[in-house]
RNA sequence: GGUCGGUUGGCCGAGUUGUUAGGCAAAGGUCUGCAAAACCUUGUACAGCGGUUCGAAUCCGCUACCGACCUCCA
């Protein structure tokens, strides 16, 4: 049960027993969207299992500093040096100031992220409100004689880098010597002394209209110095966790590595933590490719790709039943499925609920086996956050729990201490770690629909007695028909909306 | 072309050497006025070939197919 917390750590390809920097407190950057496009349900994905990670070590007890950043500048649209950045283009598209568009899908992606029941994090800092901050990164790495300027802009030495350190490569798995026969004709490659290197400060174009003035020339940031600059400034040069996707391990992180020791020499983090894709058709859900479906559409159904909508519990529920480093195929029988697997899971917790123990049972074979489902369900958390795992056992106490209920097993044979560590356990583990939402409990809400549905169910109880079955089965399937379930158990009749 | 990863039953998806993952779907049963729900039971699986091992879905090799990264992407 006290198994220690172990992650696969991207640095090393090895799973590692988790070790803050200062005990009881956790650093977790992850990089977050580049605001100039609606968030789409891939990077919904990556932000949906860091949440999972962070409810984790939250619930461990550690004091988590979570730091997300939005990207608003120095994200380019084509090739890493000389393409248009990705914010002025739309804003250019769109008519807009990039700082209105910055605006717009940024407050998109954080209605998104409410709607997936995502914490927010500790910091969220903007790329564009720590230029300062980068050009002092970048002057750093001037000084420590690992970048080079050339006409205004600021390039870093990444052939000079791999060969000071050996450090270069490791996180990706790639190798200098590779990297440097690129092939690939890359525009404007002629300032860079090597393919290799990368543009850490660039000199604006005319047109561009983001710029700033700095001391080699008016100009932005690089995309990969953002978080280098931000996570050093709120959580230290060396932090815990490092997160991200799998398509950003190279070059973003890779870069930003080496931007960190070419500053100051260490390594930012101790641990890269990486989520894998989405798919859809087998393939790589991507904006750029059209091979993409919308949050929006999903929970309208308004797409080729679905049969019906589905809601933002039912897609977390989806994305926690595989593990965040697999991909994950997104289908529609697969949601239908997931959405069915969510109701259960709810319902069952809903039953549980409303069990009540007597308080004077026996630890029986069902007592032994319910306590080891909910230590092994403790031990999947802390081997690398397996949901997929954990969701198994508690679906096999979900059996347990609904054999209370139908009378199978008396709850007199399992005692009061582990029935409340059974209601624990569903508490935390549903709503704290699996950060789920009871999306059907409207009859909680609402007292009159609760006593309007009391009352249907009366009279219908009426009919029953009276053996007026017409009036019982039109009163069943009209209600059916309203998305609302009646559910004949022993004890009377329930209900639950759809 | 290079690098890395994957191929699990009708579908999704865990598992990394020996014991039922789990969810959804399917079949039979219990309950019920009939259903539904719930419960019980059941089947179908590890891409192919070869090797290591007492024993392999799991380790190794080859083959086939798929994907990711190498270029903006979570």
């Amino acid at each position: 049960m006290n198994k220690e917390l172990t992650v696969q750590n991207s640095l090393s390809r090895k799973k590692e027993i988790f070790k803050p920097i200062h005990e009881g407190h956790i650093g977790m950057y992850v990089c977050g969207p580049t605001v100039y496009n609606d968030v789409h349900l891939g990077n919904c994905r990556t932000f949906v299992s860091f949440d999972v990670i962070y409810r984790y070590l939250v619930f461990l007890g550690y004091k988590v500093r979570y730091v997300r950043n939005i990207t608003d500048v120095g994200h380019l649209v084509d090739d890493a040096d000389t393409g248009e950045d990705k914010i002025s283009k739309r804003a250019r598209l769109e008519k807009l100031e990039p700082m209105e568009i910055v605006q717009k899908y940024t407050l998109g992606f954080h209605e998104m992220m409410r709607v997936f029941n995502t914490k927010s994090p500790d910091i969220e800092p903007r790329a564009s409100g720590h230029i300062l901050e980068q050009i002092e990164m970048v002057q750093a790495i001037l000084d420590n004689g690992l970048a080079y300027e050339k006409n205004g802009s600021v390039y870093f030495d990444t052939v000079k880098f791999a060969k000071e350190q050996e450090v270069y490569g490791q996180l990706s798995g790639r190798k200098i010597d590779e990297l440097m026969v690129e092939t690939r004709d890359l525009k404007n490659q002629a300032e860079k002394n090597n393919p290799a290197d990368f543009a850490i400060w660039m000199k604006a174009s005319p047109e561009h209209i983001m710029r700033w003035k700095s001391p080699w020339s008016e100009g932005f940031p690089g995309w990969h110095l953002e978080c280098s600059a931000m996570s050093t400034k709120y959580l230290g040069t060396t932090f815990d966790i490092h997160g991200g996707g799998n398509d950003l391990k190279f070059p973003h992180h890779e870069n930003e590595v080496a931007q960190n020791y070419g500053a100051c020499k260490c390594a930012p983090a101790n641990y890269w933590l990486h989520t894998n894709m989405l798919l859809m058709n087998g393939k790589k859900m991507s904006k750029s490719d059209n091979n993409s479906i919308t949050p929006k559409q999903l929970f309208t159904g308004d797409s080729e790709h679905i049969s019906k909508s589905y809601t933002p519990m039912a897609l977390r529920f989806f994305m926690l039943q595989s593990h965040y480093s697999s991909t994950l195929d997104l289908t529609d029988d697969a949601l239908l499925a997931a959405e069915k697997g969510y109701r259960r899971m709810m319902e069952g917790n809903k039953t549980l609920l409303g069990l009540q123990h007597s308080g004077k049972g026996n630890a029986s074979d069902h007592d032994k086996e319910i306590n080891q489902l909910i230590d092994q369900a403790h031990e999947h958390m802390n081997d690398d956050f397996n949901t997929p795992m954990a969701m198994a056992r508690l679906f096999e106490l979900i059996s347990k729990i609904n054999s209370f209920k139908g009378g199978q097993i008396s709850i007199d044979e399992i005692t009061a201490a582990t029935f409340e560590r059974m209601q624990t356990t569903f508490k935390d583990f549903i709503f704290d770690i699996f950060g789920l939402k009871d999306e059907m409990d409207a009859g909680d809400q609402n007292e009159a629909l609760d006593g309007l549905m009391q009352l249907v169910i009366d009279l219908r109880q009426s009919s029953r007695e009276n053996k007026d079955w017409g009036t019982s089965d039109k009163i069943r399937d009209t209600l059916k028909a309203l998305k609302i379930q009646l559910k004949d158990g022993k004890d009377g009749t329930e209900w639950s909306m759809e």
